[in-house]
DNA sequence: CTTGACCCTGACGCCGCGTGATAGGCCAGA
DNA sequence: TCTGGCCTATCACGCGGCGTCAGGGTCAAG
């Protein structure tokens, strides 16, 4: 039975000698035999555990947390990875939200690097009422008014410009493609999926040109906003809007700049 | 000139008193005097210097950089926060990953809530961590990848909140009534078309109030929108959206504050 | 036996405060 | 003027997850 020191484990896990010191310390980690020199020896079944550990660790689960899950082997393991994944998805959403903060700030700063008190509070705590109208303006400019106003006799004097109509038709088949792959139960970054999801973004693409990380957030206000996600989580395509999101979310990673 | 007590300036702003003492005690917010009883006393300047502090700390900038940056006036304000959106940035990704691997995560558990090792380390990220990926892909085989996309159905098949899925529905029947008293030729400001609306503007109230002016420009957007207006505009409803736009701005002029 | 690379324990530091403990100040009512 | 109740102050420990010394023992090769 091949023993490790810690030096050996910390290079094969990538962790430090302190980390297992320390693992050992709050006995999360205990070595498997502890010779009379004190000197930690571990084997392969303390490897196994710690990548489980480590699993949860980059998950952001605090060492005690971790400590619990895998001392019951009866803890359900699913449950706690749900509650953990509601507080994951909070923290990305607020990391998105400065990110936007930010893009606000830096585009209203003067030339001379000063801003002023309005701009810098606004965003901030906004309960989340604000948000919507934020991502709206964000997306939309608020030059909205004018471009409405001019385009409104065009579209509505003829009942539909047919060249509008086949904007809407495409995006109905690109929709339809989606939920076929979905259905078909292809993973989100299958060539399948990632095509309709070209399509989309092509079709986006006529009003809007994301970059990576807009279009990956476009993809998060399908999901999260009821007034986006109603279009795709229609009777029978539960899920589609989640679908989306994630496929989008790898198109814009391995696609976009 | 008024003066401002520790907990006076704690409950306008929404920090703690021991935050404060605190700021004081880094140097990072002094009050204007401590009298001879030793009280802090705050005034409007120091209020306004609270205000940035907290935005920069909103931003997740560790405090001793919100002090350089608040200590020089000529510092480049713009280029401090470039830099950190990009570490931001970053952070927001490395969410968003982690999410992702908890969904496959989920997707691959048993029944029991048991997991097994080749799926636990799916998805770790990390520089160091790719190393102890081909680690443990030289270890256990790379038979995972299929196991993954497999198990993926399932997560798909296992279906969304309930509470989401009414609210859905509920839209979709929002636009049938819409759609049916358009094809009517009902105008917009009929009293059966202006219940829709009510409907329509009661389901936008679960994520956002708007007010007059925001409701009737919600309606602009969907019709301007190709984003929106793919939802209304669906074969054989043509010109939905832009009935519904102006419906809504009756709306909203009669009922709205 | 020496050398150098390993191993140990113990302790402090980090950051942004929360949470006491202990002691004194302020102001209104009796 | 005294009392009580609520302010204020400072000092100090604690959290999490280790990094980073300091000071000392151990192992294996030459």
């Amino acid at each position: 039975m091949k023993r490790y020191t810690v030096s050996e484990v910390a290079r094969m896990s990538g962790v430090s000698v302190r980390t297992l010191h320390y693992y050992d310390q709050i006995g999360l980690l205990r070595p498997a035999e502890q010779g009379g020199n004190g000197y930690r020896y571990y084997g392969r079944e303390e490897l196994l555990r710690l990548q489980q550990i480590l699993f949860y660790r980059e998950l952001k689960f605090p060492l005690e947390d971790v400590r619990r899950i895998l001392a019951a082997p009866d803890f359900d393991r699913a449950e706690a990875l749900r509650a953990h994944r509601a507080r994951l998805a909070e923290e990305a959403e607020n990391y998105r939200r400065l990110l936007q903060t930010i893009d606000r700030t830096l585009a209203d700063l003067n030339g001379d690097g000063t801003m002023s008190d309005d701009d810098i509070f606004y965003g901030l705590n906004s309960p989340r009422q604000k948000e919507y109208e934020t991502w709206l303006v964000d997306r939309f400019g608020d030059g909205m008014q004018e471009k409405i106003d001019e385009s409104r006799a065009k579209l509505q004097a003829a009942g539909g410009d047919p060249k509008i109509q086949a904007a809407m038709g495409e995006a109905q088949d690109i929709n339809a493609d989606l939920a076929a792959a979905m259905k078909k139960g292809l993973p989100v970054d299958s060539e399948e999926t990632q095509a309709a999801v070209h399509r989309h973004y092509q079709w986006v693409t006529t009003f809007w040109t994301p970059d990576r990380e807009s279009y990956a957030g476009l993809g998060q206000l399908y999901l999260e906003h009821p007034d986006f996600r109603k279009f795709y989580d229609t009777p029978g395509r539960d899920g589609l809007a989640a679908y989306l999101a994630e496929a989008m979310a790898v198109y814009a990673e391995r696609t976009l700049a």
